[in-house]
This record gives structure tokens, C-alpha cells and sequence, in this order.
DNA sequence: TTGCAACTGGGTCATCCGTCCCAGTTCAGT
DNA sequence: ACTGAACTGGGACGGATGACCCAGTTGCAA
């Protein structure tokens, strides 16, 4: 009907995309239910994209870009770094509350990722922007706290990360709210004993 | 050709199919796919169980009741808690790194369930089983160790099973062994200091 | 107003899937 | 030896899926 020039178009199915792999999951995410979900024709699809393997990659690619940037964010609370790590923490876990079918999304493309040997760089190139995230989280983090890092920021986010989806995949299976800010907690504890006070 | 008790088949098919699942993805389990891995026909498949559901259902129970039974056993190492559980995770470790499709393969079991209401609690109990073997491993730690936990041990095991989850997904993507060693001891040095010296 | 590229609808294709079926074969118990 | 149940091979089914195609239509620039 009304014309869309065909970036445009190509954006508006990695959106539908996403939206019926985190409602049903990336197996019932066929070139059928996209369209569906854009109210488009399959005609348009094959016009936008060569095939779904290319959508595929692309939404990956997408997804890493807007990766978790709402989270962990520059407002961190003041005071201990044990506290502001885990405030943080907390606070990505209210998001993984508040749409817990995203981070199934994120875990589930992930997992796609990795069974192709060409689609596996892009599951690193997503972890690796969590890991860069993770650190200017901690960065700051650590400057608001007045410590230092006595072990390379790299590692300490990598293992923040790790941490992260530690929990997430937890929760996402029990939905144990008590038991994973035990985990925000320990992990709390455990990466703010990486840094000292200045 | 030869005959086979209903039973066996059925263990031989649940066999197959956790083994394609772990070499090719569930995507890719398909009933030909399980079929063929087994040496078997189509027919058999249907005679032995009703529907694909049904194999996929008691290849999830099935897994759970073997889950981790290798892994974290009695012969911990002695010394301080910290280090014994550090052994125990960097034992978990070298497992993953031994066999890797396999735990990937848990993780998609683990996510395919959560996809289906009715599969949802299969989930549920695979993660209760990893946190009582966690629990049990806790425990005879802090016995070895000379210490006693101040936070329930379930609670303890709960936050250890999140963290072993996170290392494992994150060493499935980047295959960074430096890293999932500090995760190992990051974890190792928050559980420990869950409990006090007796 | 015309021309052209962007776009769409609707249909078709081969392939793969889960499931089912049935005619046969093999074995255990009688 | 006979029978009934356990099992198997091979084929068929309807439905879904990714890909493709083409005759149109729409809007924009010249």
C-alpha cells in the first residue's frame, strides 16, 4: 500500500522479527510469521532481504547495537562500591522483571548464533559489547566510590557479565526473585573486592 | 531385525536424540534425524513412542535424572572453603571444556522448555535437581573445610548454580579460558564468604 | 505526462516435517 | 506346530516452510 523505501522496510521486519522471537521464540519465527507481524506480504520480505538467514544475521547485528543500553546507566547511586555495584545490578535485574521475554529473546538468538560456525563471531561480538558496556558501568562505578581497580576493568566486567547471565538464566527458569538478589548480592561482593579504596 | 524390548528402544531413541541435539541443535532434531543416529526406521520411532513431544518430554527427564552426576563429586580437595569450592568449579570447568556440546545441548533443552507452559515445569525441576547436587557438594565442602555456612545452604547452592550457568554461557560464546577461571574464583570467593570458620 | 524504479498481491514450487498405516516378519509361550 | 504379540520396512498423507516469480500498481522526478 503506502511505499517505504527499503531500508526503512528492512527495519520494520527486524522489529517484527524480534518481537515474534521473544512472544514465541526463534523456531516459530518463520518468514511467514514476520511478515504477519508487519503486515506485510512474503513478497516484500524477498524484496528487503535475500532470504531469512540474512534477516537473521541482521537482527542479531541490530540487537547487539541496542544492547542493554537503557541498563546500567550513568545514574548510579553514590556511596560503597560493594552498594553502587549491586544497586546496578539490582537494576538490571528490574529490567529482566519488567521484560523477561527480551532477555529469553537475547539468550535464544545467542544460542542460534553459536550453532553456525559464521554466525558464531557475531554471538562473540555481542558478548564483547556486554563486556565493553559492563566496563563503563564499572569504570564509573569505581570513580563514584572513590576506588581503584587492582585488576584490569576488562576482567572484572567479564566476569560482571558472566555473573549477569548467571542470574538471568536462573530467574528466567525458577522466577525466584529472593534467590537472585542473593546472587546480585555475592556478586556484588565478590567484584567490589577487585578494587580497593583510594 | 532384531528384536528389542519397547523399553530399550525407547532408551536407545532418547540416546540418539540427546546426541544429535548435542552435535546439531534441537532445531535439528528432527524424528528422520533421531531415526537414523539410532539405526532405526520411522516406524519404530512411532511404535515406541506416541509423538515427538513425548520423546522430547523424557529426553528432558531423562537428562535430568544423569544431570551433573560426574561432576562435583566426594573427592573434593581439602584445605580452606574458598579453595575447595574454587577446585570444585574449576572441575565443573575442565568438564565443560571436555565436552562442550553437551552442556550446550542442556542449555537448549533448558530453553526449549521454558518456551511451553506445559514443559515449563520440566525446566523447574532440572534446576532444582542442579541446586540439590550443589547443595550436597556445599555441604560436604564446609564439613572438609572446617566451616559452617551462616546463609542457608540452598540458598548458597542456588547462587553457585547461577554462577556456574554464567560461566558456562559465557565460555560457550568466547571460549575464553583466562576469564572463566576468574569467574571461578570470583564465585568461589563470594560463596566462601557465606560462611565462617568453625 | 511520461518513464522508471519501488513496491505488492497472489500464486507456485520443491522440500521437509510429524504422523500414520499396513503388510509382513520374528519371537515367546503354549 | 500354532498363535498372538512385538516389532519392522516402506510408503503415503497433509501441512508448513523458504524461496521464487511475475503481472500489476504506485509514487516520484524529469
Amino acid at each position: 500500500m503506502t511505499r517505504i523505501p527499503a531500508q526503512e522496510r528492512r527495519a520494520a521486519l527486524i522489529g517484527a522479527a524480534l518481537r515474534v522471537v521473544s512472544r514465541n521464540g526463534i523456531a516459530q519465527a518463520t518468514t511467514r510469521a514476520i511478515v504477519a507481524e508487519a503486515g506485510m506480504s512474503l513478497a516484500s520480505f524477498h524484496y528487503a532481504f535475500d532470504s531469512r538467514d540474512e534477516l537473521m544475521d541482521e537482527l542479531i547485528s541490530t540487537v547487539i547495537e541496542n544492547t542493554r543500553r537503557a541498563i546500567m546507566p550513568e545514574d548510579l547511586a553514590d556511596g560503597a562500591l560493594v552498594d553502587v555495584i549491586e544497586a546496578g545490578v539490582v537494576r538490571y535485574f528490574e529490567h529482566l522483571k519488567a521484560d523477561p521475554e527480551h532477555e529469553q529473546a537475547m539468550l535464544e538468538l545467542t544460542q542460534y548464533a553459536l550453532r553456525s560456525p559464521e554466525r558464531h563471531p557475531l554471538a562473540q561480538a555481542q558478548y564483547r559489547r556486554y563486556v565493553e558496556l559492563a566496563e563503563q558501568s564499572l569504570e564509573i562505578a569505581a570513580e563514584r566510590s572513590g576506588a581503584v581497580w587492582h585488576v584490569p576493568v576488562a576482567q572484572v566486567a567479564r566476569v560482571l557479565v558472566a555473573f549477569t547471565d548467571g542470574l538471568t538464566l536462573t530467574w528466567l527458569v525458577d522466577r525466584d526473585d529472593a534467590a537472585s538478589l542473593a546472587v546480585a548480592h555475592a556478586a556484588a561482593d565478590a567484584l567490589s573486592r577487585m578494587a580497593d579504596p583510594r
